[in-house]
DNA sequence: AAAAAAC
C-alpha cells in the first residue's frame, strides 16, 4: 500500500510534477474507488499516477518508466477498475463475472503485492480481483477462479498450468498489463508471456511499466504494444537519487567478515543483503545467524511457505536482516528500508537498479552498499555507465581483514555440508562462544561504538559523468560508509 | 553465469 503513501502530505514528493492542486477526484474516477483511496488517506495522485490515469482512461497502449516507489502499481490500478466498472455485475454467477483484465508479474511475491493493492483499491466496488501463483496448492485458487472474477494478477506458468486445466479463460480479456515488464520479457518469461498472449483477444489494451528499459526490450515492447504512449516520470535506467551508495572492494573470502561487520556498526538496523546464487544466500543468512544475528533467507529454493513467511517477517519488523537472491530485486515495497547491501554485485547492472530501488522509497532516504572483488570489476563498470554515475569508494572503517578468514578459505568444508545443516560443527574455529551475543574475537574498536547515523534527506549533488572513468570522491554523505580514518590499509 | 517461473 505504500505505494501511495509518497500523495501523504507529510512525506516529501522529489519529482512533483504534478501540482499539489490535483485529486483523484480530477479524474473522473467513480465514488467508489475515490471511497477507497480517500479512506486509506490518499487525495492527491503522484506524477506518474497524473500522467498514466488519463491515458489509460482514453483506452490507449501505455510504456511507462517509473522510478521505484512512485506509485505504478496504483497508476494502472485504478483505470483498469474504473474501465471495467460500467459492466461490473453484483449477481453471483459466475458467467457475469468474466477475466477481463490480467495483470502479470515476475515474481510470486510481486502478485501477491499488487493484488493487495488491487483488491483495496477494488473493495467499494462489486469487481473481483485474485492472485495467482505457483507453489501452493491449486484448489484454493481454482474455488476462486471458477466463482468468477474479472481481474486477475498471476505469475505466467501457473497462470498457464490453470488455463489447461480449464480453470480459467481469457478469452474476454481486454486489458493485459506486464509488470516490470523488462523481466517478463527476457529470454525465460517470453516463451509462457507468447502463448499467454496468444489466449488473449486481439483487440485489448496494453500496459507495460518497468523502471528499467533497455533498447532490446524496447524494441520488443513495440511488437507487444500498439501505438503506445510513452510515460516516464524519471529517467529510466536511474537510481533513486535519495539513495546514498557506496562500494567497498576487498578479497573475495572476507565478503562474509565485511558484511558482518558492517551490520554490527548499523546496530542491525533492517537490510536487505543480496545474494548472486540461492546457495550462497542460504550461506551467508546462516553464517550470519552463527555470528549471532537473525537473519532469514529468501529465494527459489525455498518453499513458497517459508519465502512468504520471511518476507512478512521482514515487513513486521520482526528480522532485521533479509537475505535474499533477485527473486525480491524488483518491485517489492517495504516500507522505511533503510538500507540495501549487495554481497555480490548483479551481472545485470540493471539489477542494481532494481535492488537498490528497495530503498530510499516515496522519497525516503536510503543506502546503498556494494561489496566486489577484483574479477567484478567489469561489473561495477557496466554499472557505473548505465546509470551513468561514478559510485563513490569506500573504505570500511574498524574492520580487519582475515578476522573471519576461516569462514570461506581453504579449510572450508564438502558442499554438502553447507546444504541444509545447522549452525553445529565448526564453532571449534571460533573459539568460545556466549549464547545470544555477537561473538566477539577481537578488543572492540572505538569506532564500532560511533552509532549509525541515518541519511540525512538532502539529495545528493548530480554525479558527474563517468565518462572520464576518473572516480569522483564525493564528501562523504555518512561516515561510516568511507570513515575518514581508516585504521587498516589492506583493502 | 544466475535467477525466476508449473507440476
Amino acid at each position: 500500500m505504500s505505494d501511495t503513501e509518497i500523495t501523504t502530505p507529510s512525506l516529501p514528493e522529489p519529482a512533483a510534477a504534478a501540482p499539489a492542486t490535483v485529486r483523484f477526484a480530477d479524474f473522473g474516477l467513480s465514488p467508489d474507488i475515490l471511497r477507497a483511496l480517500s479512506e486509506q488517506g490518499y487525495e492527491h495522485p503522484t506524477p506518474i499516477q497524473a500522467q498514466a490515469i488519463p491515458v489509460l482512461l482514453q483506452g490507449r497502449d501505455v510504456m511507462g518508466a517509473a522510478q521505484t516507489g512512485t506509485g505504478k502499481t496504483a497508476g494502472f490500478s485504478l483505470p483498469i477498475i474504473q474501465m471495467l466498472l460500467p459492466h461490473a455485475s453484483a449477481s453471483t454467477s459466475p458467467a457475469r463475472h468474466p477475466v477481463r483484465a490480467l495483470i502479470l508479474a515476475p515474481t510470486r511475491e510481486l502478485a501477491v503485492q499488487v493484488a493487495e493493492n488491487v483488491k483495496a483499491y477494488a473493495k467499494h466496488t462489486p469487481l473481483r480481483a485474485t492472485e495467482v501463483f505457483g507453489g501452493m496448492d491449486m484448489k484454493p485458487q481454482t474455488v476462486i477462479l471458477k466463482a468468477g472474477v474479472e481481474i486477475v494478477i498471476a505469475t505466467p506458468g501457473r497462470l498457464l498450468d490453470h488455463v489447461e486445466q480449464k480453470n480459467i479463460s481469457l478469452n474476454q480479456v481486454q486489458m493485459l498489463v506486464m509488470d516490470e515488464a523488462d523481466r517478463m520479457l527476457d529470454m525465460g518469461f517470453l516463451p509462457d508471456l507468447q502463448r499467454i498472449i496468444n489466449l488473449l483477444p486481439k483487440q485489448r489494451q496494453n500496459l507495460m511499466f518497468s523502471a528499467t528499459f533497455s533498447p532490446e526490450i524496447k524494441k520488443l515492447a513495440n511488437t507487444f504494444l500498439n501505438n503506445p504512449v510513452t510515460i516516464e516520470v524519471a529517467r529510466a535506467n536511474k537510481t533513486a537519487d535519495t539513495v546514498t551508495q557506496v562500494v567497498y572492494k576487498i578479497a573475495e573470502n572476507q565478503k562474509h567478515a565485511l558484511i558482518a561487520h558492517l551490520l554490527r556498526q548499523r546496530e542491525l538496523k533492517q537490510v536487505i543483503i543480496f545474494s548472486n546464487t540461492k546457495l550462497g544466500a542460504s550461506r551467508l543468512a546462516r553464517e550470519l545467524e552463527r555470528e549471532g544475528m537473525k537473519a532469514v533467507a529468501i529465494h527459489g529454493d525455498r518453499t513458497q511457505q517459508e519465502r512468504m513467511a520471511a518476507l512478512d517477517a521482514f515487513k513486521k519488523n520482526e528480522i532485521d536482516i533479509l537475505v535474499a537472491t533477485d527473486v525480491a530485486a524488483r518491485g517489492l515495497d517495504i516500507s522505511d528500508l533503510p538500507c540495501v547491501i549487495n554481497y555480490d554485485l548483479p551481472y545485470n547492472a540493471e539489477d542494481y537498479v532494481h535492488r537498490i530501488g528497495r530503498t530510499g522509497r516515496a522519497g525516503a532516504s536510503g543506502d546503498a552498499i556494494s561489496i566486489y572483488s577484483d574479477k567484478d570489476e567489469r561489473l561495477l563498470a557496466d554499472i557505473e555507465k548505465l546509470i551513468k554515475q561514478t559510485i563513490q569508494r569506500g573504505e570500511p572503517v574498524g574492520f580487519t581483514p582475515g578476522a573471519f578468514a576461516d569462514e570461506r578459505g581453504e579449510r572450508r568444508p564438502r558442499r554438502s555440508e553447507d546444504i541444509g545443516r545447522g549452525p553445529a560443527g565448526r564453532s571449534a574455529d571460533r573459539g568460545p562462544r556466549t549464547m545470544g551475543a555477537a561473538p566477539r574475537r577481537d578488543k572492540v574498536d572505538p569506532w564500532f561504538l560511533k552509532p549509525y547515523e541515518p541519511s540525512k534527506a538532502a539529495a545528493p549533488a548530480p554525479a558527474a559523468p563517468a565518462a572520464s572513468g576518473a572516480i569522483t570522491k564525493a564528501k562523504p554523505k555518512l561516515a561510516f560508509l568511507l570513515g575518514g580514518a581508516p585504521k587498516t590499509g589492506s583493502l
